[in-house]
DNA sequence: CTATAGATGCCCT
DNA sequence: GGGCATCTATAGC
């Protein structure tokens, strides 16, 4: 089956029901000067808006998360540690703040611009099995902030596909990884 | 395999 | 100035 994009529609509900539904869905970024690089979600976070004290937007709008206040489909991406990317696709009515993270995907494709970008990798399952590696392997960074999925920019686009594959009946559930609240909130989805 | 330290810069208080 | 939705190399088992 051909992959299509998944429907803006189906990102309109909270960020923890849209979370798991992400799961086996193929993630692709198109860049300027023609390649492309794709892999199917495996682990994602669900991040709520002003309630969530984990999340970016849990103390109202800054400059930094005003993307986070867009249309779901919106792609934020934040800068962190001083060297990391972090991609998130915003999910809920506009003004909701909730955003999902993208934090690991299967390569399937453009293995070899994956490589180039991520030298430290010295396995291909090191590729993009964390937030900031998956974005250094599909080449995301600030150009990708604040644009809607599927919309180019001069730097390329970023596209959530569906190929048919089913979300996973099980998923692992658990807390995110690296915060430092709500702890005890299971927000974390895993492909088994 | 786990544990730990260091890198490195931006945002927000 | 504190803290950060992280990653990597290295050390030890």
């Amino acid at each position: 089956m051909r992959a299509k994009r998944v429907p803006t529609p189906a990102l309109v509900a909270h960020a923890s029901e849209v979370a798991p539904m992400l799961l086996g869905k193929i993630l692709r970024t198109d860049l300027a000067g023609g390649d492309s690089r794709w892999g199917r979600i495996v682990e994602v976070e669900a991040y709520g808006g002003i309630d969530d004290p984990a999340s970016h937007a849990g103390r109202g709008p800054t400059p930094r998360n005003a993307p986070m206040y867009g249309r779901a489909g919106t792609v934020y991406v934040y800068f962190t540690y001083g060297m990391h990317w972090c991609a998130n696709i915003v999910t809920g009515e506009t003004g909701d703040a909730q955003a999902v993270l993208l934090r690991a995907i299967e390569p399937l494709g453009g293995l070899d611009a994956m490589r180039a970008d991520r030298p430290a990798a010295r396995r291909d399952r090191d590729l993009a099995n964390g937030p900031a590696k998956l974005c250094q392997a599909l080449g995301i960074g600030a150009w990708a902030n604040g644009l809607a999925l599927g919309a180019a920019s001069g730097m390329g686009r970023v596209l959530l596909l569906d190929d048919g594959t089913a979300p996973p009946a099980n998923p692992i559930v658990g807390p995110r990884v690296g915060i430092s609240v709500a702890r005890d909130t299971p927000w974390r989805f895993r492909a088994p």
